[in-house]
DNA sequence: TTGAATCCCATTGCTACCCATGTTCTCCCA
DNA sequence: TGGGAGAACATGGGTAGCAATGGGATTCAA
């Protein structure tokens, strides 16, 4: 099930006053190579004050692992109401923005809040998935490790932004 | 034979004195590419107190999947019986209905009643159907995780409607 | 004729597309 | 190897079109 494609790399996007975010090249160039859409998924991160990115494919593979968990267990009631709560929170608590062809994505206001994202975004490769950060949010985090933070730094730095 | 299209996303729409809801533009999209058809299907859902919504297409998969489960469990009578049952209530109990060219359905008075859908519509994509839901409803299900609740909240805080 | 469903029109706010600009990166050639 | 042309990328701003919604008009059937 492993995907061809991984996303790799960091870089820091201004969110500007419409609430738009140039998706990283480096980004789209993976979502493009896995599926032909120019779209991606966004969603609160399960375990960080952060959003979580990925492509419409590994948003159907995610749901065809849970569709074949529960046909194993078909009859089993409380089988049903686990997949039904997963599903939501899949589905539900995500949202689908398409970029244009300058490769912006407007963030969907309640997603951004949900992460927490101000006007700057943090954008980290994790293989399967990106992240997106508040650069601040991820330096303050006790649970981030340093060499972590200090690409935060640098990028910002980078910006002339004062960490 | 998964779909290639899925139903993500959430949306708070009004129901107006006529009983018409507009079906947020991100799941007609859906809809249409998965078939040309501009109509959803309304069912009350197994499981929770709302409705279940979804195209012709996947109802025609719905469809074929009740009978393979039956097949498989052709001699046990007790399958038989459950098939009969979900068969009747994916079919008998649910309505057909076309939206217009803004968009909008007519929410049929009994599945309207069956859903418990007041005058507002909470739309949750799961993949590959949707829910609709009245938020007030959603807020007070046990069985419902705290993260989904959180979004019918923002939702209605995003009308200017206190919780 | 009354009730209901469908269609049409109008309004408002938002979204998506277009164009423009500056900066960096890449590649080629002198 | 240095420099310059061109491409790709990030980002700002303006604008036409669309989505959500309310209200009225028209049609159809009981």
């Amino acid at each position: 099930m492993a995907l061809e494609h991984l996303f790799q790399g960091s870089a820091l996007n201004a969110v500007d006053a419409k609430g738009r975010v140039s998706v990283p090249a480096f980004l789209r160039s993976v979502i493009e190579r896995r599926g032909d859409a120019r779209t991606i998924v966004l969603a609160k991160h399960e375990l960080f004050p952060c959003l979580s990115g990925y492509d419409p494919a590994y948003a159907a593979l995610k749901h065809a692992k849970l569709e074949r968990l529960l046909e194993k267990e078909e009859l089993n009631p409380e089988a049903q109401l686990d997949y039904q709560q997963r599903n939501l929170l899949a589905f539900a608590a995500s949202e689908e923005v398409g970029y244009d062809s300058s490769g912006r994505i407007l963030l969907p206001p309640m997603v951004r809040s949900k992460g927490g994202i101000g006007d700057l975004a943090l954008f980290l490769g994790t293989g399967e998935t990106f992240q997106l950060w508040d650069p601040a949010t991820l330096i303050a985090d006790v649970r981030i490790p340093e060499d972590l933070k200090d690409i935060a730094r640098y990028r910002l730095e980078e910006r002339g932004i004062s960490a």
